[in-house]
Parts: C-alpha cells; structure tokens; sequence
DNA sequence: TCACTATATGAGCAACTACTCATAAGGGGA
DNA sequence: TCCCCTTATGAGTAGTTGCTCATATAGTGA
C-alpha cells in the first residue's frame, strides 16, 4: 500500500494552480509580504489570503505576523526546482505540438 | 500577462491525483498495456480509462492501438525527475512535522 | 457470422474548488 | 479612546473532479 503517491499528490495539488504558482514566483523574487505580493496578480484580496493559507497548510511556504503584516517565506528552494521542470517539460509539450502540426 | 503558469499548472494539475501518480509508477519500467496497469491499483476498469486519458491529453503520456489493446509511454522522461523531486520535498515536509512534534 | 475480450464513453452523483461579497479580528497611530 | 489599515474568515455559488454502473465500440478467433 504505498502512500508515498498520496504525499506527492498533496504537494503537486498545492501547486496545481496558475494563480499560486504566480504568488511563489514573486515570493521568489524576494517579496515577502502579502501587500507586495498582491499587486499585479489582480486577485481579490480574500481569494490571495486563501491561496496562501493552502500554500502554508501544505507545507510549501512558513508564515509569520509583523505587526499588521503577515510575510511568507519558502519552506524548501527545491519547490522552484519542481516548478522549473514542469515549466520545460510544459515547453516541451508544447514544441512537439507544433512541430506535428506542421508536419500535418 | 504570464502565460507560463498556466501551462505549468496544466501539467501539474495532471499530475496531481495519487492514482495517476501510481499509474506513471507502473509505466516507468517500460511501455504498458491498460491490461498490465490494472492489477494492484484497484481501480475500476472505467476510471482507470479515464485518468489514463487525463495523461494523454496532457501530453504526459502517449498511447497506440495495439489490436484490442491501447499501450502507453510517458513522452518526457523528466515526468519522473519531477515526481522524484516531489517526493523528496514531501519526505522533508514530514521529517519537518516530525522534529516540530518532538520539540513541543 | 457470432461470441468474447479490452477499452472508451454516457449519465448521474457527491464532494470539492475557486471565486465573490460582506464582515470580523486585531495591530498601529493620532 | 477612536479610526484606519491589513489580513482572515463566513456564507453562498457556479463549475469541476473522481467515481460508479451500464452500455457502446471495436478487434480477434472459432
């Protein structure tokens, strides 16, 4: 009965999002507060806080409160390893669908 | 306008299902036939068909008719870096947890 | 041809997700 | 103290997902 499968589910479903993945790449650059994340994301500001909360929850990303601010901060860098794989591995996919249309 | 996060998602999206995960397992050794995917994972001869075209239309697998079988191949060996990657970070996550459950 | 086998698909469903609007919680400064 | 600011959460909802049962499709061999 492996579980393991289960345990890289939850990593890969924390990630599965476009909007979450864009959060991480700005937490990648540095950024760290939720006002420094939002701006041109164009999310709702309680659809951000979500989207972090089940970043945090899944172990991807550490919170902590500043004053009234909450910051973030990557938990494992290997998390932007992942997500520059699946970048090129999208990239990929994507020639080789090109080049059978032109081969078509 | 990213677009790169999308694709990344859609990807990942595809990934993120423990059954799918157990079935690239499966096919990791070589080229399978739906027939030899089956056993062990018990999962409905439907639903397995479904998460099996869930990974071809994500371009995560390949499939050809072979008679009355359909075979598949992962098209991107880099598939399992990323699951590998996964792995280890989840394993890290749970060490984490661990060592957090021994200090408190 | 007919029966058998392997896979795919239609329909229906409970559960879940991402989103929005409205409100609450709680720190900071005047 | 009071008001403002940032973040979190309750409630409601449309759309999606994973699953099952039943049926359809299509290749194979007698």
């Amino acid at each position: 009965m492996t579980k393991t499968a289960d345990f890289q589910a939850e990593i890969l479903t924390a990630l599965a999002h476009p909007n979450r993945i864009r959060v991480l790449e700005k937490i990648r650059d540095g950024v760290s507060c939720n006002c420094e994340i939002a701006p041109g994301l164009d999310l709702e500001q309680s659809n951000l806080s979500r989207h972090l909360k089940i970043l945090v929850n899944s172990g991807i990303l550490r919170s902590w409160k500043d004053g009234l601010r909450t910051n973030y901060e990557i938990t494992d860098e290997r998390i932007y390893d992942l997500l520059d794989l699946a970048s090129e591995i999208a990239k990929s996919n994507l020639e080789k669908k090109l080049n059978t249309f032109e081969v078509a």
